[in-house]
DNA sequence: ATTTAGGTACACAGACCTGTGTAACTAGTC
DNA sequence: GACTAGTTACACAGGTCTGTGTACCTAAAT
Protein backbone atom coordinates (compact mmCIF):
# COMPACT_ATOMS: atom_id res chain seq x y z
CA UNK A 1 0.00 0.00 0.00
CA UNK A 2 2.71 2.43 1.06
CA UNK A 3 4.34 1.64 -2.23
CA UNK A 4 1.23 2.23 -4.27
CA UNK A 5 0.84 5.60 -2.60
CA UNK A 6 4.42 6.51 -3.35
CA UNK A 7 4.19 5.38 -6.94
CA UNK A 8 1.13 7.53 -7.56
CA UNK A 9 2.49 10.46 -5.60
CA UNK A 10 5.63 10.27 -7.69
CA UNK A 11 3.75 10.41 -10.93
CA UNK A 12 1.57 13.34 -9.90
CA UNK A 13 4.17 15.32 -7.97
CA UNK A 14 6.72 14.98 -10.70
CA UNK A 15 4.43 15.76 -13.61
CA UNK A 16 2.35 18.51 -12.06
CA UNK A 17 4.35 19.92 -9.22
CA UNK A 18 4.35 19.59 -5.45
CA UNK A 19 1.94 22.37 -4.65
CA UNK A 20 -0.30 21.67 -7.60
CA UNK A 21 -1.19 18.20 -6.36
CA UNK A 22 -3.26 17.75 -3.23
CA UNK A 23 -3.43 14.65 -1.07
CA UNK A 24 -7.07 14.25 -2.09
CA UNK A 25 -5.98 13.98 -5.70
CA UNK A 26 -3.41 11.33 -4.92
CA UNK A 27 -5.84 9.27 -2.85
CA UNK A 28 -8.53 9.56 -5.50
CA UNK A 29 -6.12 8.49 -8.22
CA UNK A 30 -5.33 5.28 -6.35
CA UNK A 31 -8.91 4.80 -5.31
CA UNK A 32 -8.26 4.85 -1.59
CA UNK A 33 -9.58 7.14 1.08
CA UNK A 34 -7.60 10.12 2.23
CA UNK A 35 -7.65 8.62 5.70
CA UNK A 36 -5.66 5.63 4.52
CA UNK A 37 -3.07 7.88 3.02
CA UNK A 38 -2.69 9.75 6.28
CA UNK A 39 -2.37 6.44 8.09
CA UNK A 40 0.79 5.77 6.11
CA UNK A 41 2.27 9.25 6.00
CA UNK A 42 1.83 11.69 8.86
CA UNK A 43 1.74 14.74 6.61
CA UNK A 44 2.07 15.88 3.04
CA UNK A 45 5.57 17.07 3.81
CA UNK A 46 6.52 13.55 4.86
CA UNK A 47 5.08 12.24 1.62
CA UNK A 48 7.10 14.76 -0.35
CA UNK A 49 10.27 13.75 1.46
CA UNK A 50 9.55 10.08 0.79
CA UNK A 51 8.90 10.88 -2.85
CA UNK A 52 12.25 12.59 -3.19
CA UNK A 53 14.07 9.88 -1.24
CA UNK A 54 12.68 7.33 -3.66
CA UNK A 55 13.98 9.39 -6.56
CA UNK A 56 17.48 9.24 -5.15
CA UNK A 57 18.86 6.39 -7.22
CA UNK A 58 22.53 5.84 -7.89
CA UNK A 59 23.71 4.29 -11.14
CA UNK A 60 24.56 0.64 -10.69
CA UNK A 61 28.23 -0.21 -11.04
CA UNK A 62 29.36 -1.17 -14.50
CA UNK A 63 32.52 -2.72 -15.84
CA UNK A 64 32.42 -0.82 -19.07
CA UNK A 65 35.35 1.53 -19.66
CA UNK A 66 34.99 4.68 -17.54
CA UNK A 67 35.00 7.05 -20.50
CA UNK A 68 32.20 5.07 -22.06
CA UNK A 69 30.21 5.18 -18.85
CA UNK A 70 30.56 8.93 -18.67
CA UNK A 71 29.44 9.48 -22.21
CA UNK A 72 26.63 6.96 -21.89
CA UNK A 73 25.17 9.23 -19.22
CA UNK A 74 24.34 11.75 -21.89
CA UNK A 75 22.84 9.14 -24.20
CA UNK A 76 20.63 8.04 -21.37
CA UNK A 77 19.66 11.65 -20.76
CA UNK A 78 18.72 12.04 -24.40
CA UNK A 79 16.41 9.04 -24.18
CA UNK A 80 14.76 10.45 -21.08
CA UNK A 81 14.33 13.84 -22.73
CA UNK A 82 12.54 12.18 -25.60
CA UNK A 83 9.86 10.87 -23.26
CA UNK A 84 6.86 13.14 -22.96
CA UNK A 85 6.86 12.41 -19.25
CA UNK A 86 10.19 14.06 -18.61
CA UNK A 87 9.83 17.23 -16.59
CA UNK A 88 13.29 18.14 -15.42
CA UNK A 89 15.15 17.18 -12.29
CA UNK A 90 12.76 16.46 -9.40
CA UNK A 91 15.25 17.77 -6.88
CA UNK A 92 15.89 21.05 -8.65
CA UNK A 93 12.16 21.45 -9.22
CA UNK A 94 11.42 20.83 -5.57
CA UNK A 95 13.95 23.41 -4.42
CA UNK A 96 12.65 25.87 -7.01
CA UNK A 97 9.10 25.39 -5.82
CA UNK A 98 9.58 25.12 -2.08
CA UNK A 99 12.38 27.61 -1.69
CA UNK A 100 15.47 27.09 0.36
CA UNK A 101 13.41 27.50 3.50
CA UNK A 102 12.57 23.81 3.46
CA UNK A 103 15.74 22.41 4.94
CA UNK A 104 15.16 18.68 4.49
CA UNK A 105 14.21 19.01 0.85
CA UNK A 106 17.24 21.09 0.13
CA UNK A 107 19.50 18.65 1.92
CA UNK A 108 18.40 15.70 -0.16
CA UNK A 109 18.81 17.77 -3.31
CA UNK A 110 22.35 18.70 -2.35
CA UNK A 111 23.16 15.10 -1.49
CA UNK A 112 21.87 13.92 -4.83
CA UNK A 113 23.84 16.44 -6.82
CA UNK A 114 26.94 15.64 -4.88
CA UNK A 115 26.52 11.91 -5.32
CA UNK A 116 26.40 12.32 -9.07
CA UNK A 117 29.43 14.55 -9.04
CA UNK A 118 31.31 11.94 -7.03
CA UNK A 119 30.28 9.25 -9.47
CA UNK A 120 31.86 11.29 -12.24
CA UNK A 121 34.92 11.96 -10.14
CA UNK A 122 35.55 8.31 -9.41
CA UNK A 123 35.46 7.43 -13.07
CA UNK A 124 37.77 10.33 -13.87
CA UNK A 125 40.21 9.18 -11.21
CA UNK A 126 40.20 5.76 -12.82
CA UNK A 127 41.07 7.47 -16.06
CA UNK A 128 44.00 9.17 -14.41
CA UNK A 129 42.64 12.65 -14.97
CA UNK A 130 44.63 15.20 -13.05
CA UNK A 131 41.92 17.59 -11.93
CA UNK A 132 39.21 14.98 -11.46
CA UNK A 133 37.39 17.19 -8.94
CA UNK A 134 37.10 20.15 -11.24
CA UNK A 135 36.22 18.17 -14.32
CA UNK A 136 33.57 16.20 -12.43
CA UNK A 137 31.94 19.48 -11.44
CA UNK A 138 32.01 20.64 -15.03
CA UNK A 139 30.38 17.44 -16.25
CA UNK A 140 27.71 17.79 -13.60
CA UNK A 141 27.12 21.31 -14.86
CA UNK A 142 26.54 19.98 -18.34
CA UNK A 143 24.08 17.42 -17.09
CA UNK A 144 22.05 19.93 -15.12
CA UNK A 145 22.28 22.48 -17.88
CA UNK A 146 20.87 20.14 -20.45
CA UNK A 147 18.11 19.12 -18.06
CA UNK A 148 17.12 22.73 -17.41
CA UNK A 149 17.23 23.58 -21.10
CA UNK A 150 15.17 20.55 -22.01
CA UNK A 151 12.65 21.39 -19.32
CA UNK A 152 11.80 24.64 -21.04
CA UNK A 153 12.58 23.83 -24.68
CA UNK A 154 11.65 20.18 -24.76
CA UNK A 155 14.49 19.43 -27.08
CA UNK A 156 16.46 16.18 -26.70
CA UNK A 157 19.21 17.72 -28.81
CA UNK A 158 20.29 19.47 -25.62
CA UNK A 159 21.62 16.14 -24.40
CA UNK A 160 23.65 15.71 -27.58
CA UNK A 161 25.07 19.21 -27.23
CA UNK A 162 26.07 18.39 -23.67
CA UNK A 163 27.70 15.20 -24.84
CA UNK A 164 29.70 17.07 -27.47
CA UNK A 165 30.91 19.50 -24.85
CA UNK A 166 31.75 16.66 -22.49
CA UNK A 167 33.84 15.00 -25.18
CA UNK A 168 35.83 18.17 -25.70
CA UNK A 169 36.40 18.55 -21.98
CA UNK A 170 37.47 14.93 -21.64
CA UNK A 171 39.81 15.12 -24.61
CA UNK A 172 41.31 18.28 -23.18
CA UNK A 173 42.02 16.39 -19.97
CA UNK A 174 43.91 13.76 -21.89
CA UNK A 175 41.17 11.15 -22.04
CA UNK A 176 40.90 9.20 -25.26
CA UNK A 177 37.29 9.32 -26.41
CA UNK A 178 35.78 7.15 -29.10
CA UNK B 1 1.70 52.42 -8.98
CA UNK B 2 1.78 49.65 -11.55
CA UNK B 3 5.53 49.75 -11.18
CA UNK B 4 5.47 49.54 -7.42
CA UNK B 5 3.21 46.51 -7.68
CA UNK B 6 5.53 44.86 -10.17
CA UNK B 7 8.62 45.58 -8.09
CA UNK B 8 7.09 44.01 -5.03
CA UNK B 9 5.59 41.10 -6.94
CA UNK B 10 9.01 40.46 -8.43
CA UNK B 11 10.67 40.32 -5.07
CA UNK B 12 8.10 37.98 -3.55
CA UNK B 13 7.48 35.77 -6.54
CA UNK B 14 11.15 35.29 -7.19
CA UNK B 15 12.20 34.65 -3.63
CA UNK B 16 9.27 32.55 -2.46
CA UNK B 17 7.69 31.11 -5.56
CA UNK B 18 4.63 31.86 -7.65
CA UNK B 19 2.15 29.70 -5.82
CA UNK B 20 3.56 30.47 -2.40
CA UNK B 21 2.75 34.17 -2.70
CA UNK B 22 -0.83 35.36 -2.75
CA UNK B 23 -2.11 38.66 -4.07
CA UNK B 24 -3.08 39.63 -0.53
CA UNK B 25 0.52 39.27 0.52
CA UNK B 26 1.74 41.46 -2.32
CA UNK B 27 -0.83 44.17 -1.64
CA UNK B 28 -0.09 44.09 2.09
CA UNK B 29 3.65 44.37 1.47
CA UNK B 30 3.13 47.56 -0.53
CA UNK B 31 0.47 48.82 1.84
CA UNK B 32 -2.27 49.09 -0.75
CA UNK B 33 -5.62 47.39 -0.89
CA UNK B 34 -6.12 44.24 -2.86
CA UNK B 35 -8.73 46.12 -4.88
CA UNK B 36 -6.12 48.54 -6.17
CA UNK B 37 -3.94 45.66 -7.30
CA UNK B 38 -6.84 44.18 -9.21
CA UNK B 39 -7.50 47.55 -10.79
CA UNK B 40 -4.07 47.36 -12.41
CA UNK B 41 -3.90 43.66 -13.24
CA UNK B 42 -6.98 41.69 -14.19
CA UNK B 43 -5.76 38.48 -12.58
CA UNK B 44 -2.87 36.89 -10.78
CA UNK B 45 -1.91 35.16 -14.01
CA UNK B 46 -1.58 38.52 -15.71
CA UNK B 47 0.62 39.70 -12.86
CA UNK B 48 2.80 36.62 -13.21
CA UNK B 49 3.16 37.22 -16.94
CA UNK B 50 4.08 40.84 -16.34
CA UNK B 51 6.60 39.77 -13.72
CA UNK B 52 8.29 37.42 -16.15
CA UNK B 53 8.16 39.94 -19.00
CA UNK B 54 9.95 42.41 -16.77
CA UNK B 55 12.63 39.83 -16.05
CA UNK B 56 13.33 39.47 -19.76
CA UNK B 57 16.32 41.75 -20.06
CA UNK B 58 18.90 41.51 -22.81
CA UNK B 59 22.51 42.45 -22.17
CA UNK B 60 23.30 45.88 -23.50
CA UNK B 61 25.68 45.98 -26.47
CA UNK B 62 29.31 46.32 -25.61
CA UNK B 63 32.39 47.11 -27.66
CA UNK B 64 34.65 44.92 -25.61
CA UNK B 65 36.20 41.99 -27.46
CA UNK B 66 33.66 39.20 -28.00
CA UNK B 67 35.66 36.56 -26.13
CA UNK B 68 35.87 38.88 -23.16
CA UNK B 69 32.15 39.49 -23.24
CA UNK B 70 31.45 35.79 -23.25
CA UNK B 71 33.71 35.08 -20.31
CA UNK B 72 32.45 38.13 -18.44
CA UNK B 73 29.03 36.47 -18.45
CA UNK B 74 30.33 33.89 -16.03
CA UNK B 75 31.94 36.48 -13.79
CA UNK B 76 28.66 38.28 -13.63
CA UNK B 77 26.95 35.00 -12.77
CA UNK B 78 29.40 34.44 -9.96
CA UNK B 79 28.60 37.83 -8.50
CA UNK B 80 24.88 37.08 -8.67
CA UNK B 81 25.37 33.69 -7.05
CA UNK B 82 27.12 35.35 -4.16
CA UNK B 83 24.03 37.38 -3.35
CA UNK B 84 21.77 35.78 -0.80
CA UNK B 85 18.82 36.88 -2.91
CA UNK B 86 19.74 34.69 -5.84
CA UNK B 87 17.25 31.89 -6.31
CA UNK B 88 17.93 30.47 -9.77
CA UNK B 89 16.47 31.38 -13.11
CA UNK B 90 12.98 32.84 -12.78
CA UNK B 91 11.92 31.36 -16.10
CA UNK B 92 13.09 27.85 -15.33
CA UNK B 93 11.54 28.12 -11.88
CA UNK B 94 8.23 29.26 -13.33
CA UNK B 95 8.13 26.37 -15.79
CA UNK B 96 9.11 23.95 -13.04
CA UNK B 97 6.34 25.26 -10.81
CA UNK B 98 3.53 25.82 -13.29
CA UNK B 99 4.24 22.90 -15.57
CA UNK B 100 4.25 23.05 -19.33
CA UNK B 101 0.48 23.37 -19.27
CA UNK B 102 0.78 27.12 -18.92
CA UNK B 103 1.47 28.05 -22.50
CA UNK B 104 2.28 31.76 -22.16
CA UNK B 105 4.75 31.21 -19.34
CA UNK B 106 6.51 28.50 -21.25
CA UNK B 107 6.70 30.65 -24.37
CA UNK B 108 8.40 33.51 -22.61
CA UNK B 109 10.83 31.06 -21.01
CA UNK B 110 11.72 29.58 -24.37
CA UNK B 111 12.13 33.03 -25.89
CA UNK B 112 14.46 34.07 -23.10
CA UNK B 113 16.66 31.00 -23.38
CA UNK B 114 16.82 31.40 -27.12
CA UNK B 115 17.68 35.08 -26.91
CA UNK B 116 20.64 34.31 -24.73
CA UNK B 117 21.77 31.53 -27.01
CA UNK B 118 21.61 33.93 -29.95
CA UNK B 119 23.61 36.50 -28.02
CA UNK B 120 26.35 33.91 -27.60
CA UNK B 121 26.07 32.88 -31.23
CA UNK B 122 26.50 36.40 -32.53
CA UNK B 123 29.66 36.89 -30.53
CA UNK B 124 30.99 33.54 -31.71
CA UNK B 125 30.28 34.47 -35.32
CA UNK B 126 32.28 37.65 -34.78
CA UNK B 127 35.09 35.46 -33.55
CA UNK B 128 34.93 33.42 -36.72
CA UNK B 129 34.00 30.22 -34.90
CA UNK B 130 32.96 27.56 -37.35
CA UNK B 131 30.15 25.88 -35.46
CA UNK B 132 28.85 28.98 -33.75
CA UNK B 133 25.38 27.44 -33.39
CA UNK B 134 26.57 24.37 -31.58
CA UNK B 135 29.04 26.14 -29.36
CA UNK B 136 26.46 28.76 -28.42
CA UNK B 137 24.16 25.99 -27.27
CA UNK B 138 26.94 24.46 -25.23
CA UNK B 139 27.73 27.76 -23.54
CA UNK B 140 24.05 28.22 -22.75
CA UNK B 141 24.11 24.77 -21.19
CA UNK B 142 26.96 25.80 -18.94
CA UNK B 143 25.12 28.92 -17.86
CA UNK B 144 21.93 27.06 -16.98
CA UNK B 145 23.85 24.24 -15.41
CA UNK B 146 25.69 26.53 -13.08
CA UNK B 147 22.45 28.31 -12.19
CA UNK B 148 20.70 25.04 -11.36
CA UNK B 149 23.66 23.82 -9.33
CA UNK B 150 23.92 27.07 -7.45
CA UNK B 151 20.20 27.03 -6.74
CA UNK B 152 20.57 23.83 -4.75
CA UNK B 153 24.14 24.11 -3.51
CA UNK B 154 24.42 27.84 -3.04
CA UNK B 155 27.98 27.77 -4.21
CA UNK B 156 29.32 30.59 -6.40
CA UNK B 157 32.23 28.32 -7.36
CA UNK B 158 29.81 26.74 -9.81
CA UNK B 159 30.13 29.87 -11.93
CA UNK B 160 33.90 29.56 -11.92
CA UNK B 161 33.69 25.91 -12.93
CA UNK B 162 31.41 26.88 -15.79
CA UNK B 163 33.88 29.57 -16.84
CA UNK B 164 36.74 27.08 -16.86
CA UNK B 165 34.73 24.74 -19.05
CA UNK B 166 33.76 27.61 -21.34
CA UNK B 167 37.40 28.53 -21.77
CA UNK B 168 38.27 25.00 -22.80
CA UNK B 169 35.42 24.91 -25.28
CA UNK B 170 36.39 28.28 -26.74
CA UNK B 171 40.03 27.34 -27.03
CA UNK B 172 39.03 24.11 -28.70
CA UNK B 173 37.10 26.15 -31.28
CA UNK B 174 40.22 28.16 -32.06
CA UNK B 175 39.40 31.22 -29.97
CA UNK B 176 42.30 32.85 -28.18
CA UNK B 177 41.37 33.29 -24.54
CA UNK B 178 43.22 35.47 -22.05
C1' DA C 1 -15.73 -17.35 16.78
C1' DT C 2 -13.31 -13.63 18.43
C1' DT C 3 -9.71 -10.54 18.11
C1' DT C 4 -7.02 -7.39 15.51
C1' DA C 5 -5.13 -4.67 11.83
C1' DG C 6 -6.19 -2.21 8.41
C1' DG C 7 -9.38 0.15 5.05
C1' DT C 8 -13.70 3.00 4.03
C1' DA C 9 -17.05 6.66 3.99
C1' DC C 10 -17.93 10.99 5.18
C1' DA C 11 -18.28 15.04 7.58
C1' DC C 12 -15.87 18.79 9.34
C1' DA C 13 -12.63 22.42 11.19
C1' DG C 14 -9.78 25.97 10.01
C1' DA C 15 -6.95 28.05 6.95
C1' DC C 16 -5.94 30.08 2.70
C1' DC C 17 -6.80 31.39 -2.02
C1' DT C 18 -8.69 34.37 -6.12
C1' DG C 19 -11.69 37.57 -7.47
C1' DT C 20 -15.84 40.83 -6.86
C1' DG C 21 -19.09 44.22 -4.98
C1' DT C 22 -19.93 48.45 -2.65
C1' DA C 23 -19.84 52.66 -0.42
C1' DA C 24 -16.85 56.10 1.27
C1' DC C 25 -12.77 58.92 0.85
C1' DT C 26 -9.07 62.01 -1.21
C1' DA C 27 -6.80 64.52 -4.83
C1' DG C 28 -6.45 67.29 -8.36
C1' DT C 29 -8.98 69.79 -12.25
C1' DC C 30 -12.40 72.50 -14.60
C1' DG D 1 -17.97 74.38 -5.74
C1' DA D 2 -18.59 70.36 -8.74
C1' DC D 3 -16.64 66.68 -11.17
C1' DT D 4 -13.53 62.92 -11.90
C1' DA D 5 -10.10 59.28 -11.27
C1' DG D 6 -7.97 56.60 -8.34
C1' DT D 7 -7.80 54.56 -3.81
C1' DT D 8 -9.49 52.44 0.50
C1' DA D 9 -11.87 49.49 3.82
C1' DC D 10 -14.23 45.59 4.19
C1' DA D 11 -17.24 42.03 3.53
C1' DC D 12 -18.17 38.07 0.90
C1' DA D 13 -18.74 34.23 -2.51
C1' DG D 14 -16.93 30.10 -3.84
C1' DG D 15 -13.25 27.36 -4.16
C1' DT D 16 -9.16 24.67 -2.52
C1' DC D 17 -6.19 22.83 0.76
C1' DT D 18 -4.35 19.97 4.96
C1' DG D 19 -5.43 17.31 8.56
C1' DT D 20 -8.70 15.04 12.02
C1' DG D 21 -12.59 12.57 14.12
C1' DT D 22 -15.70 8.84 14.06
C1' DA D 23 -18.25 4.96 13.18
C1' DC D 24 -18.41 1.14 10.28
C1' DC D 25 -16.59 -2.60 7.54
C1' DT D 26 -13.66 -6.57 5.91
C1' DA D 27 -10.49 -10.25 6.15
C1' DA D 28 -6.99 -12.74 8.04
C1' DA D 29 -5.05 -14.97 12.16
C1' DT D 30 -5.55 -17.10 16.30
Amino acid sequence: MKDRILTTADKLFYLQGLRAVGVDTIAAEIGISKRTLYNHFPSKDALISAYLARRFVTPRPSDKPPAEQILATFDSLERRFASKDFRGCPFVNAVAELGSADRSVRKIAIDFKESRRLWFRNLLVQLGVKDAEGLATQLALLVDGSIAQDLVRNDPAMARAAKQAAMVLLANAGVKVG
